[in-house]
DNA sequence: TTAAATTTGTACTGAACGGTAAATAAATAT
DNA sequence: ATATTTATTTACCGTTCAGTACAAATTTAA
C-alpha cells in the first residue's frame, strides 16, 4: 500500500508544509511555554495566516499536545534509547549525558519542553499542567522500571531503594533543565552529572 | 526617633493592612507565576480594588519584586542561616532539609518563587525572568562561597571543586522545587536529600 | 468651617488575547 | 464547463489583559 504520498486530492493544495510547521510550533512553546506563546508569535513564526493554522492543528491546546509529541518523538527520542543500556550506571550515564547534550544544544531553545511548558501557570492552562506533571511522572516511572530490572540482574544493590533512586535521577534531570534555561553550559552540566556518576549505588562494575 | 507610627497623616486613611496585602500577593504570584497572576487574581485575593493596588505598589512588575522581597526576607530567609552551620556537610544537610520542608509545606504553595516565578514566559516577562535568572545565580554564589570556605577550614578535600559542588547542589534543590509541584510529598523529598548527603565528599566527619 | 491631602469605588481605556465568519482562490471530479 | 472540495485571505468577534480618569469619601490642617 502506497500511503506515503495520497496526491490527487480535491480541494485548494495546502501552501504549508505541515510537518515543518509544527517543528517551528515546537520552537515557539519549547522557548516560551505553552502559556508564553502567543498565537500571534506562532502564526508570525510558522510564516501561516491564523485560520489555517486553526484548521490544520485545532486550537492551541491541541497545537501544543501536537508539537509536544514530535518533541518526544524526535528531540526526546534518546530517552528510551539510553534505557537499554546494558547496566543502570551505563543507562543513567548515558540518560544524563544526553539530556545535558539536548538541554544546551544550541540549534535548539534551551531547557526541556515537559519540565517547563507549564510549570506555574495561570487558570487557564492547568490542563496542560497537570498533562505535563504527567509526562513527568512517565518518565520517572521508566527510570525506576530501569532500577527495578538492574536489581534483577544483579548490577544494583538489592537493597537499594529503585524508586527513590529514580526520583533522585529525575530530579537530577529537572533541575538540570532549570540551570540551562538559566544559562548553564554543556561542560558546566557535565560536571554535574558527573558528580552524580562518582556517587552512584553499585560503583564497582563502572 | 519614632518612624513607627508616624500617625495622624493627611488625607482618608488606608482601609487595608500594607503588609498583609502584601503577603496575598506574594501568595499568588508563588502559585501562578508573574506571568500567570493576572490583576483580576490579584485584587480578588487582596480585597481591594484596582487603584489602591496601583497606589500602594506601583505596577504588576513592582508588586513582583515586593513579593519577592519578602519571600525572599520571610519564608526563604531559612537559606542564610543554614550557611553558618559549622561544616560544609552540615550546611548542605540544614539547607536541602529546610528547603524539602518549605516546598512542601501545606501552608504555602508548593515550589521555589525563584525557580518558578518566570522561568519560560512570554515576551513581556524577559525582565523578570531575568531577574530570578540572577536570584539564582546569587544562591548558587553563596553555596560556591561557603564550600571554598569549607577547603579552607579542611572540612572539604582541597582538590574538590567548590563551583561543581554548587552548582550541583543548587541544582538539586532546583530539581526539588519541581517535583514539589509536580506532587512530590516531604517525605519523598527528604530520600532524595539523603541520597545527596550519602554522597557527599569528605564524608567521614559526619 | 473651609481647604488640602489622600484613599476609595465606579467605570472606563486601548491593546492583546484566543478564536471564527465569510468571501475568494485553487485544485479535482463529473 | 460546471460543481464540489479544500485552503487562503481579510476582517472581525467577544473576552481578558494591564493600567487609569474621575468623582465621592474621609481624614488632618488651618
Amino acid at each position: 500500500m502506497n500511503t506515503v504520498k495520497p496526491n490527487k486530492t480535491r480541494g485548494r493544495p495546502r501552501a504549508f508544509d505541515h510537518e515543518e510547521a509544527l517543528g517551528k510550533a515546537l520552537n515557539v512553546f519549547w522557548t516560551r511555554g505553552y502559556e508564553g506563546a502567543s498565537m500571534a508569535e506562532l502564526t508570525d513564526a510558522l510564516g501561516i495566516n491564523r485560520p489555517s493554522l486553526y484548521a490544520a492543528f485545532g486550537n492551541k491546546e491541541e497545537l501544543f499536545r501536537k508539537a509536544l509529541a514530535k518533541y518526544l518523538a524526535g528531540p526526546v527520542s534518546y530517552a528510551e534509547a539510553t534505557m537499554h543500556e546494558p547496566t543502570a550506571r551505563k543507562a543513567v550515564e548515558k540518560f544524563l549525558r544526553k539530556s545535558a547534550e539536548l538541554l544546551t544544544n544550541p540549534n535548539n531553545p534551551r531547557g526541556c519542553m515537559i519540565v517547563q511548558g507549564a510549570l506555574s501557570c495561570g487558570q487557564g492552562s492547568e490542563l496542560i499542567q497537570r498533562e505535563l506533571i504527567t509526562y513527568r511522572k512517565n518518565y520517572e516511572d521508566r527510570l525506576k522500571q530501569r532500577f527495578e530490572l538492574a536489581q534483577k540482574q544483579g548490577d544494583l544493590p538489592g537493597d537499594s531503594n529503585a524508586a527513590d533512586l529514580a526520583k533522585y535521577i529525575a530530579t537530577i534531570h529537572q533541575g538540570m533543565s532549570v540551570q540551562a534555561t538559566s544559562g548553564a553550559s554543556y561542560e558546566e552540566l557535565i560536571a554535574v552529572v558527573n558528580t552524580v556518576l562518582d556517587n552512584l549505588p553499585e560503583n564497582q562494575n563502572r
